[in-house]
DNA sequence: CTGAAAGCGCTTACAG
DNA sequence: CTGAAAGCGCTTACAG
């Protein structure tokens, strides 16, 4: 079923169809109702692919997460595409992968689909192989990047100071006595050699020992790593974790080992996740505002829709929660 | 950038190009070797949208979920990106809210972008409103149905049998000693509806009261009700939670109101998801096998698109997984 | 082995 | 107020 058929049908050009679907004026009225009635028998749709070939917009937004069955990265996703789905956009969500050819090729697949803007969510696309696929294959398309960063001039990034985040939770517990800090950080990402990054220089700043750890990112591991650091050094009395799923994971198996938590240890997670509250005892987090990042993307997303060219970077200062897993 | 761009700088027609973009046989290998070089300078990818309009398939795939930062939803539409993008799909994933009329519009803007097949994930799409979307706007696309049933001829679905799993978590702690079994339902969806169902049939089975409270779904509501069950009916002695978020976020207020998991008050989850292992005591729970559920989808999906006209109905069994919240 | 032409389903100047 | 025609970027019979 074409607009021509529906032409037929109502003894008129497709023009004329397509002028009353577009809602043109100058259309006369019994013209235009005719057709309507006709419109709403078949339940006629248009192909928003044959008029996206002439409009040059397919108005489909592309997006990028490495893997959206992770909740962290599934509210970027979520907001960007209900925002625009009202205002007739459609979002092809994909899931990008581990590594770093996949991502790039993610990138090539959205220039084939011509969308007209795309939004990279998380610090593990901030690779070689991406922006050389940004600058092959969208050289022009609008690109925002959540928690990253490319110095090209169509990408506009919204970043999270996860670095001072981490900073000032070092600086929290050291303020409430805590003086053997260790630090268990996730996957390898440039997000998380960031937050590293911030709690070594708090560190130095307080002349305290850099006890770092790092783990694969899981929950099992993160307690094998905990337990391993609390054996190698048994003067620790704090560890902030790089993700509350690692804070979670690890203080069972604290709590198991006769700790007490915070009386013996305090425990800070990151990222202030519905696992914080839900955890017992409930877990202190460090808020990296994944809420503010994600309406951030998609209010730079509007306005460079509306005002091609339009590009801009923002910092989103973190803040520190404190629940059960503190004491002050 | 075009085809005929590409042609012009190779001295050749558009069908030649398009030939070579395409894999035909039966071009002179002096001639492939030139338009793909010229192809690889410019980065050329070629517009899906316009392929699509005459090949007759966009080669999209559209996935309708609730909301996408529901954990239990992104299973399956991760599972669907993922196999389909290595076959050329892309998947057009839309948050499709909680009214029915927000779903059936999900429906028709689909239509609108032609995908070759959909998959509706949740049980809630089972209503009406969406029934009539789909009749009126995809007599025939295919359709998979993850979690409920629509008596139409382009409908396959997968569902999970909740009543029997529930009814098997009654059985199992009657077989404990447990006689005085709660039951805390979640938001009012046809799942938990037949979940419901299964623990009201197994309780007139063992001839048990049936004492069964509604929540609005969150974990909070959960730890509100569940107190008032309890203060209610200071004689249950289990408590089974349509979700393991409704049962975390309850086992600490039980845990807080001065009785004791398992030995006090038996309590069994539903779905098996992350919080389970992860939550303190580790929750036992009724895994609905959310993975099958989405394999199954997957394939049917894949039969679907391979023979049209393919129909499926499949029904999972769900099983027990007992962890720290109850005891033999 | 290659090209000209028609067509996929639309929209939009241009005429009338 | 309405229609014929051209064109968006491709692919594929049909000829040669």
């Amino acid at each position: 079923m074409t607009i021509y058929d529906i032409a037929k049908e109502a003894g008129v050009s497709a023009s004329t169809v397509s002028r009353v679907i577009n809602n043109r004026p100058g259309i006369k009225k019994s013209t235009r109702e005719k057709i309507e009635s006709i419109l709403k028998v078949y339940n006629f749709s248009v192909s928003e692919a044959a008029r996206g070939l002439v409009n040059q917009t397919n108005r489909m937004i592309g997006i990028l997460v490495s893997d959206i069955r992770n909740q962290h990265h599934t509210e970027g996703a979520y907001m960007i595409e209900r925002h625009f789905m009202k205002k007739g956009y459609c979002s092809l969500i994909l899931n990008a992968g581990d590594s770093d050819e996949s991502m790039a090729e993610c990138v090539r697949i959205l220039s084939s689909r011509r969308v007209d803007a795309v939004v990279l969510i998380g610090s593990v696309f901030q690779n070689r192989c991406v922006m050389n696929a940004i600058t092959d294959y969208m050289p022009s398309t609008p690109i925002i990047f959540q928690n990253g960063i490319f110095n090209l001039p169509n990408v506009s990034s919204v970043v999270s100071a996860e670095d001072e985040g981490t900073a000032e939770a070092v600086k929290y517990l050291y303020s409430t006595g805590r003086k053997h800090i260790v630090y268990i950080n996730g996957a390898d990402t440039p997000s998380n050699r960031k937050k590293a990054a911030g709690y070594s220089n708090a560190a130095a700043e307080l002349q305290l020992d850099e006890i770092l750890y790092n783990t694969d990112g899981t929950a099992k591991n993160s307690a094998d790593v905990t337990e391993m650091a609390l054996a190698e050094h048994p003067e620790a009395d704090a560890i902030i974790y790089a993700t509350d799923l690692l804070a979670v994971g690890a203080s069972r198996r604290i709590l198991d080992d006769g700790k007490k938590i915070p009386e013996d240890i305090a425990i800070i997670g990151t990222d202030n996740s519905p696992f914080s509250t839900l955890a017992n005892p409930r877990l202190s987090s460090i808020d990296t505002k994944l809420f503010e990042l994600s309406e951030a993307c998609s209010s730079i997303l509007e306005k460079t829709l509306l005002n091609p060219g339009y590009t801009e970077n923002a910092v989103i200062a973190p803040a520190l929660v404190l629940r059960e897993t503190t004491s002050q």
